[in-house]
DNA sequence: GGTGCTCCTTGATCTGGATCAATGAGATAC
DNA sequence: GTATCTCATTGATCCAGATCAAGGAGCACC
């Protein structure tokens, strides 16, 4: 759907502002640097400072490592995303490639420094991060408070928000991340979420094809699954 | 320890740049209103916008309400803090006082639109949303992948970090909140988060005074608890 | 088009924390 | 000081989801 012939050029057109000088354009050229990330790499950033990480293609997770040898998925992110790795405090943080991915990336101080004057670059910043606190604080409630079916049906229709392909009522999904990524990002384990999709699937809700196909066939039911405040009619 | 005559310099003061043209704090105050809350009063704030809100004295919360009668607490506030109440999505939000407070809100759109001019304070704003995110994401894991005894550590830590009164080796805390927001809080309930209090109390890491008051003994083993990796040694 | 692997699904059992049910202890009012 | 009310603690039981244990299905590579 998106192709750039370059990284860089598709970092510029969808982040910097449509009439940004070719002098700043350089100038953050020479901050970012284009990575290439195979599914399942994931990439390697400086711990002890922030890196801004633009997506330009693919999907990547964002995991924090808790000490033993527990892993929770922070994040799903897909093209055209922009986030922020965090350096690494009491925790620790990979990003990895769900898929083959193209990114730009960038020293969060520096790119910080170089966007002040371009006040449409920090406000997309400020925006972007809000995104990410918001779809954060929906996670923090699912994880406090949801039981499994209706995690999962959360994750469904989350997901298709951001990379379904609506066909009438019905809403077509790809997913590119394992049972084993949907459980880190949940909260549960692979077993309860295959249970889950079972469940879905055998209540009518769902259709699955081979591993990663998923149609949403009743997206108002799943609302009602999910236990979103929105569908109380 | 920090008092304001008025809670609109306060805000100035803390949050827009010093040098600041008396025009633009005009204009700022024209967009901001006061509002006194009494404990456990509620902010009212328009549903269909977002809302900034500046807290010059107090502490709150930041509930999310599922469907049902289920409350997850998604942050706690404290002097000083800055933060974004989000328009209601799939569920609502509330922000209710947990002590007499005071602050200052502002719609948030306007405030942005004020705020282009003088990107110190876009720069504040973007600054405050990544903790904010950074303290999102650290609940985050706390509730995917963490033990009760894990998540009461963690939180203890993370208040001593905020509101914490290091006195030699130990660290005395005046705690704003109940039992029930500290288990809203960790998608626990009142009486495990208790056993855990007791836990830590006769394991001798911590002391009661009162319902409020918490003096924590041994901050390493509680960050050995807490499941933290910088405690590796 | 098999062969081998990895990932997913399904079933049986176990357990950490929820729920239910009394006390007990702080705070507030009188 | 004491009555009262709310909040916190402690104990007994229960259950959703974890863990343990096989199979089965999709997919890549030869």
């Amino acid at each position: 759907m998106h192709t750039c012939t370059d990284a860089f050029d598709c970092f510029v057109s969808r982040v910097l502002p449509k009439r940004t000088g070719p002098e700043t354009v350089r100038l953050f050229r020479t901050l970012g640097s284009h990575v290439h990330l195979k599914a399942d790499r994931q990439l390697h950033y400086p711990d002890d400072e922030p890196t801004l990480v633009f997506l330009c293609d693919g999907a990547t997770k964002l995991v924090a490592h808790a000490s033993d040898h527990r892993e929770q998925v922070l994040a799903f992110h897909f093209t055209g995303d922009l986030l922020t790795l965090p350096a690494h405090g009491a925790h620790s943080y990979t990003l990895e490639a769900l898929v083959e991915c193209d990114l730009m990336t960038f020293p969060y101080a520096q790119f910080l420094q170089a966007a002040e004057k371009h006040q449409q670059v920090l406000t997309q910043l400020l925006e972007r991060s809000t995104v990410s606190l918001q779809r954060s604080r929906e996670k923090t409630l699912t994880l406090g408070r949801k039981s499994a079916l209706e995690r999962v049906s959360s994750f469904l229709l989350s997901m298709a928000e951001r990379i379904g392909r609506g066909e009438g009522s019905e809403v077509k999904l790809d997913l590119p991340m394992s049972r084993r990524d949907i459980a880190d990002s949940l909260g549960l384990t692979i077993e309860t979420v295959s249970r889950q999709f079972t469940l879905l699937r055998d209540q009518g809700l769902i259709r699955t094809q081979g591993r990663s196909g998923v149609t949403l066939l009743r997206v108002d039911e799943l609302d009602r699954r999910a236990g979103h405040l929105r569908v109380a009619a």
